[in-house]
DNA sequence: TTCCATTTCTTCTACTTTGTATAAATTAGC
DNA sequence: GCTAATTTATACAAAGTAGAAGAAATGGAA
């Protein structure tokens, strides 16, 4: 429904990790995606509240799998991306592609 | 010093529209700015907030300029984007569009 | 002229949503 | 029962938002 909103920025970068990673998004996963890709620690928590938010909103989807057969095997959450996620992740990356070519045609950095 | 931090959605907008307009940036044209880009309405004491808090993070420095001499000219407070303010701009687009570069290669839209 | 309505712009206040850290709980293998 | 891999819960900080209030300037009516 409230699909003219623009994304936030942790919800990019998370929305981001679970298209790229197909079907085997969950959330360790794309906690590992985030950081190899922004170099930058991410804590888990910060991952599933997102995660949660998003799925509110309509923008991924989530099940639960089948547990794994290997030590610590807990049931995984998968998570995939919505229509409406893809969208929203479109436009946002229209409107700042638009607005950073502007930028760079006007081009003033203070030296002329 | 927090030279690392990534920036917010409406920062990063904030921070784009001071950049393209030069010595013209003011809260007012900021909001202008960014509505005709985005297409969504933009409430001034969000404009403010941001600037401010963009300021104390020394991403944009601000002066007060003198009043015109126009009906309700009041003198404005003009922005200026600042060498960290860029830097950090570039660094969130560069891992931007790593990002969205992989999920085109990548290209899994669940059907195999 | 002297006010005051009007215009343009900034500041303030109060509140919601996002972002983050850390601890606790759950489930399987060893 | 200890340990590993995950998810959940809790609590708080930071960012985003709306709208009213305040300030400074002009222009025109009285």
């Amino acid at each position: 429904m409230p699909d003219r909103d623009f994304l936030g920025e942790f919800e990019q970068l998370v929305l981001l990790a679970v298209a790229r990673l197909g079907g085997d998004g969950y959330g360790m996963s794309v906690r590992r995606e985030i950081e190899r890709r922004t170099g930058r620690a991410v804590s888990i928590g910060a991952v599933y509240a997102t995660l949660d938010r998003l799925e509110n909103k309509g923008y991924v989807a989530s099940r639960t799998g089948a547990p794994t057969a290997e030590r610590g095997g807990r049931a995984k959450r998968h998570f995939t991306v919505q229509p409406g996620g893809m969208r929203a992740l479109r436009r946002t990356r229209r409107i700042l592609t638009a607005m950073w070519k502007d930028l760079e045609l006007g081009a003033r950095t203070g030296s002329p």
